[in-house]
DNA sequence: CCACAATAGTGTCAGTGAAACACTAAGGGG
DNA sequence: CCCCTTAGTGTTTCACTGACACTATTGTGG
């Protein structure tokens, strides 16, 4: 399996910023690395690229193996490769970054016993080679992205209230938004759609429950339209 | 100089995108493959990553080499790794893109004593491997990037007046834009610093030179001002 | 069953920014 | 000196943004 090249190449490995969000604020995906060097950190899900794969596969294939994360809204992020980022050898990495409902989907413990875990934006633990900085990245992409294009309803599952959606915005955002106005500018897309449903067990006034239309975004999208929060 | 690896690796090649512009429209630099594959055919200019340097080095490096434009605004766009896109071998590709202004450059023909040319982004030939695509998506960044960041000036000499800069819009926007409102928006961020010059030999009232305020910017942008035309 | 607690849901007004729009000023060329 | 070409300048209208407070509904607990 091995192979000789005529000139050195860089390894090429994938990250993945997962990101997905609870009550209080923003979680991020790690692994808990079991070999040198950085062994015991934490640090983002990834690998090597395989020569028969492309590089979103190879993203979506490490993720799954590692967390049991799949069919998730999946970006590529940044291409990161100074020259000594992993002390062993030159590795070049493509970043990647995910978002998910933490409702939606079961993390389990990797197939490579592994220990996964989400942890806070704001209580992150020491990260390996140059997650930390990747990650910055990808909060700040992310904090950029959400305004102007219709990604916070990942971090949702499928029919949500316009509650749990201001939140969203409000937690990315990292400030509190009117709720009138909210609502208003939301509704007024014409792309969350209500539902003839009610949120359940709730100790209060039940919220009427909303959509994201997809499809009218697409067609949407094809003519130039510029979603916006 | 060959080197043995445990499991194959995807070679590692950067190629940029080089924008310009001309009276007309947006440019981009191509440089004519004298090895097969895709001989003869044009293709941006890129090469093979070293192990030794980083991304935006090899960047530079190879678009000093083949087209001897050096010192000149850069940044990562995407990394293209579909497993086919290269029928020889598996190789993915950072690209980057860079923008110019004509006047400042000296383009020569590479060291390679491959062809350089610029092209009208309204009349290009076939491109070899997926770099029209590569083209497409660097353009459709720029588009983006130039309403919220003031990277317009990249394409201009230091010294410009305010019609060119309104054209360097227009062109990359792909519509015409109201004069006076331009110019207020433009100077009201206070970027646009006039200077004591007009422009030199022009069959008619000659125009006033203004400068972009570098250091302002950067100042302005750790606080988290938003550029926006 | 009634009072309370919690969240849902709704409209107006003022201020700000965006877009539309036309004329006078300056300078070179013939 | 007339003409051609581009420079340079303000106002008005309209739409959107942001600030702001009360009533409606439903479950809970005494």
């Amino acid at each position: 399996m091995s192979k000789t090249y005529e000139y050195p190449r860089p390894a090429l490995t994938v990250d993945i910023v997962v990101f997905a969000l609870d009550e209080e604020d923003l979680q991020v995906m790690l692994i808990q690395r079991d070999l040198a060097p950085f062994e015991g950190r934490w640090a983002l899900p990834g690998g090597f690229v395989r020569v028969d794969e492309s590089l979103e596969e190879a993203g979506r294939r490490e993720l799954e193996e590692e967390t049991g994360l799949k069919d998730i809204y999946l970006e590529q992020l940044y291409t990161f490769g100074e020259v000594t980022r992993d002390p062993r050898e030159r590795v070049v990495t493509v970043a990647y970054y995910a978002l998910v409902n933490l409702a939606g989907h079961d993390i389990h413990a990797s197939s490579d016993a592994r220990n996964a875990a989400w942890f806070s934006l704001n209580d992150l633990p020491e990260l390996a080679f140059d997650h930390d900085q990747i990650l910055a990245t990808a909060h700040t992409r992310l904090r950029g992205k959400v305004r102007y294009q219709p990604i916070g309803f990942e971090l949702l599952p499928r029919k949500f209230t316009l509650r749990q959606l201001q939140h969203v915005y409000e937690i990315i955002l990292g400030r509190p938004l009117d709720k009138r106005n909210f609502r208003k500018k939301v509704l007024s897309t014409g792309l969350i759609v209500p539902l003839e449903e009610i949120e359940q067990d709730v100790a209060h006034r039940a919220a009427r429950l909303y959509q994201f239309d997809n499809r009218k975004y697409a067609r949407l999208s094809k003519q130039g339209f510029h979603f916006e929060i």
